[in-house]
DNA sequence: TTCTATTATTGAAAGATTTCGATGTTTATG
DNA sequence: CATAAACATCGAAATCTTTCAATAATAGAA
């Protein structure tokens, strides 16, 4: 059986291809942030971390939410557990590879 | 909880975010392939199949076994499911949003 | 060793990504 | 409407990726 991946199957694997944007995901795990307490928490500008989350949001693993004047962005329903897991097991032969 | 992803993980999102290797990497979940035989399927040049291979191998996802002259490569133990059910979730969403 | 088959590496060109400053847009307040 | 706060978009520069042709390395057979 040949399995034939879609466009939203990369988009997804490129986001979180980058280091920020994969650390901005993980932060989100945590619970829903606005644009704004990233921006404080991840050492760039404004603008930067708004592309990031575009390009987050397109890849179909974050949702994002008005607020006011403020934007929100959350994990996916679901998108979290599979990365977890796919996370849990590339860090675990990282840490295997090291003792 | 703050987790803080390491080179390892990065890498892995890396080397499936390009769509010719992601889908060498699913050729690859169906069973060992040499380096040759993904020449044949994979419509690009032979020095272009060995980059892919390598970014593939060194992310941790692939590994490589030289059997004679030739090169096979097979998808990690673990990886393969962790991998799948990821892909499954994506393209679910990607379907479901069609019809 | 010489020949052939298979894979890896190098160097350069083309293209994609990331980042920032500047600026525009949206929302709320007065 | 004017102002301020929070985000988004634009345009350009720097950097990273991908790809190929050319070439080198490796393995087996004669």
């Amino acid at each position: 059986m040949v399995y034939i991946p879609n466009e939203s199957c990369t988009a997804a694997f490129k986001a979180l291809s980058d280091e920020t944007r994969l650390r901005i995901f993980l932060t989100l795990l945590d619970g829903e942030k606005c644009a704004c307490q990233l921006h404080e928490g991840f050492d760039c500008t404004q603008p930067t971390i708004s592309y990031h989350m575009r390009v987050l949001t397109e890849s179909g693993l974050v949702e994002s939410r008005r607020n006011g004047a403020t934007t929100c962005y959350s994990v996916k329903p679901d998108m979290g557990d599979a990365v977890r897991t796919l996370l849990q097991l590339l860090t675990e032969r990282a840490e295997g590879g090291k003792g």
